[in-house]
DNA sequence: CATGAATGAGGGTTCATTCAT
DNA sequence: AATGAATGAACCCTCATTCAT
C-alpha cells in the first residue's frame, strides 16, 4: 500500500501520532501542535513533509496498521501447530484492541480513515489491501489445520476464511465487552472461539 | 437507559443530527449551526434543550440506537422459523450498516460516544445496556432453533450467544467488504453464515 | 431629576437589579434573565417597562442615587450639631461605600452611567443634579458650623463646599484603603478628617 | 508591580486598548476584533501573548497606571517649589482625568481591576501598591513644604498625606463637574485647593 | 398584562496553515 | 532544511430582544 520508504521526519512525526493516540487523545482533536511537540519538531516541518494534518493522521495510521498486520503475520508464521497460531492471532488482535487505539480494528474499518479524516489516501486504488492481508494470514491458518487433519477441506475457500473471520470477531466481541461477561473469564472465551472454529471448518 | 420522553424540538434534533450522519458529514465535524439548520431551528434554541453540542450527538445517537435495537428485536420476533429470524437480523443489520451511518455498529462500538464525544452520558452507569439488549435478541433466536430442533442444547449460553454474535460478524465483515470478495453474491454470504451457525451449534 | 411614580413591577425590576448588584454582580455582566429572576417576573415583562437592559439598570441605579441621597439628607438635618452632622455624613457614605455596590460613589461619577452604559437617560438635561442635591447637604452642614461659631463665614461659597467635599474625600480615601493605613483606625481617620475640615474653614 | 519588561507585541496590546480607551470605548465592551485591529496585529496574535481578554485589558491599565504615576513622580520631583510641585501634580491629574480614561483615578480604585474584569492580577499580593506610590508623591510634596516653612511638621504622617489627597480631591471634584460652577475659574479652583492644603497642614 | 420559548447576531477563543528568518 | 511567530477563518456558545400565547 505504500511501499516507499520514508524519512526520519516522517517516522517521528507517525511515531508522535501514535504516542499521542496511545495516551488516549482522540484522534479527531488532536492539534498540529501537540503532534510537533510530541515528534520533537518544529510545527512549521511538519507541512514541509505532509500537506495537511488530516494526511499526517491518516498515513500514520496506515503505517501502523501496515506495521502491525506484518508482525502479526511474522509472529502467527513463526508458530508450529494450528492451534497455537490460532491462539496467538487472537492474542495478538486483543493486545492490539486493549492498547488503547487499535490500528487493527481501524484496518476492519478503514472507510473511516477516508470518510472521518476526509483524506483520500490510496484506498482508492487498494481499497482492501488491509483485509487481504489479514485473510493471507487467515489463509496460512486454515492451511496448517488441513495440513493436520484437525478442519476438512470440504468447503470453498470464502467459507474457511469467513469461519476464521467469525470466531475470530466472536472472540474479540467478548473481549470488547468483557464487563458484560462476569463469569467468563479469557481462557474460556479463547477455547470457546477455537472450538467454534473447528466447527465450523469440521 | 434513556427513559424519558422527549420534546418536539429535542426530537428534532436528533432527527435534525441524523439527518446529517446519513448524509455522510463526519459526527467529529459537524457544526452546531448544521444541526440547527437540519433540525429546522435556531442556533440558540439548541442550548435550551442540550447543555452542549457533544451532549446533542450524544444523545442522537444513543436515542436512535435504542430505537434502532427496538426495531429490530420487534421484526424479528415476528418471523416464524429460526431460519427467518436468523435471516432478517442479519438483513437489517446489513441495512443499518449500509445506511452510511450505522447506530448498531456504534452500538458495539459504544466506547466511542464516551471517550470520543467526551461527554458521559449514562453509559457509566450501565454500559453494557446496548451489548445486553442485542443478546436478548440472539437468545430469541436460539430458543426457536432449540425449540425447531435445528440446534441442539448440549452448550452454554455463552457459547450460544456468541456462536450468533460471530456468524453475524461473518456476514457483516462480507457486507463491509464487499469489493473484497467479487465473486461472492449476497445470497450465497447469507447462507455461509447460516450454515455456519448452525455447525457451531450442532 | 425622575420625579414621577414607579409602578410596582418599575420598582420590582429596581430592586432586582440592586439585589443582583448587591451580592457582588458586575453591573456590566449580569443578564436580562438574571435581572427577571431576581426581580420575579418574566424575562419579557421588563421590556414592557424598559425598551432596553442599559434602560433598566442606568435607572436603577438613578432611582437608588436619589434615595439613597434623600435618605443622607434627612439622616443629617436630623442631627444636631455641627460635629455630629458631619460625623453622620461621613458614616453615611462610608456604610454606603462598604455596601459592595456604592450608589453614591457613582452619584460623583455619574457619567459613567451615560458614557458606560451607553444610555442617556436625562443626564443630559441635568447633569450636575446629584452633585447639586449633595453639595446642598455640604451647605446644611457648614451654616450649623458657622452658627456655632465653631467655623467662620470669611470664605466664599465655593471654598466652603469644596472644602467639605474635600475632607469627606479625605476620609472615603481611607476607607476605601483600609490596608493602606494598618496603624491607623476608623476614629482617629474621623477626628482627622474633621480637624482638616474645621482648619480649612477656620 | 510588573516588574518584567514587555515584548513588543505586548505593548503594541496595551497601546491599542488604551488608544481604544481614549477614543471613548467603554472598557467593558470592547471585543478583541478591535483590541487586534487598533494594535495592527492578527486577532490570534492576542493570544499568543495574553490567556485571555480580561488579562489583555487589565494588565494594559496596570502598565500605564504604573507609566502615568512614574511620569508624575519624575514631574513633580523636577519642579523646585512646595507650591510648584502642588500645581504641577494637579494639573498632571486634571489632564490624565480630562484624557477620557484616567488610568490615575482607576489607581484610587484599582479593586475595580479585580472585581469588574475578574482577573487577578497581582492586587491580590500587593495591593496597595498604587496608592502607595502615589503616597509617596504626597510625601515629596509635603517635605518640601516643610522645607520651605510654609507649612509646620506638627501633625501625624497620615495627617499630612490625608491633607494632600483631600485637597486634591477637592480640585479634582471641581474638574470633573466644572458644569456644576459656572462661575468658578480653572485658577481660583487651583488657588483654593492650595489654599486648603496650607490651612490643614498650618 | 404577562410570559418564556425561540432566535440569531456577535463575542471570545482555537488552530491549521503560512512564511520570513 | 527547519522553525515558530503571526494570522484570520470558523467554531461554540451567550444573551438581548421579540412575539405568539
Amino acid at each position: 500500500m505504500i511501499y516507499r520508504r520514508f524519512s526520519e521526519k516522517e517516522e517521528a512525526v507517525f511515531e508522535g501520532i501514535m504516542e499521542l493516540l496511545r495516551n488516549g487523545n482522540n484522534p479527531y482533536k488532536i492539534t498540529v501542535s501537540e503532534i510537533a511537540k510530541s515528534a520533537n519538531i518544529g510545527k512549521g516541518t511538519v507541512y514541509d513533509y505532509f500537506s495537511s494534518k488530516e494526511e499526517a493522521i491518516s498515513m500514520a495510521l496506515i503505517y501502523n496498521i501496515q506495521k502491525d498486520i506484518a508482525t502479526v503475520k511474522n509472529l502467527v508464521i513463526r508458530e508450529n501447530t494450528f492451534r497455537d497460531k490460532y491462539f496467538k492471532i487472537i492474542s495478538l488482535l486483543q493486545e492490539n484492541i486493549e492498547n488503547k487505539y487499535s490500528t487493527l480494528s481501524l484496518a476492519t474499518n478503514y472507510k473511516e480513515l477516508d470518510e472521518i479524516f476526509n483524506h483520500d489516501l490510496d484506498t482508492k486504488r487498494d481499497p482492501g489491501f488491509f483485509i487481504t492481508e489479514l485473510e493471507s494470514i487467515f489463509s496460512i491458518i486454515i492451511d496448517k489445520g488441513i495440513e493436520e487433519k484437525i478442519i476438512y477441506d470440504n468447503e470453498t475457500k470464502y467459507y474457511q476464511i469467513s469461519a476464521v473471520r467469525s470466531s475470530i470477531s466472536g472472540y474479540l466481541g467478548y473481549i470488547s465487552h468483557r464487563e458484560c461477561f462476569p463469569n467468563i473469564d479469557e481462557e474460556y472465551a479463547k477455547d470457546v472461539s477455537y472450538k467454534q472454529l473447528i466447527k465450523m471448518l469440521k
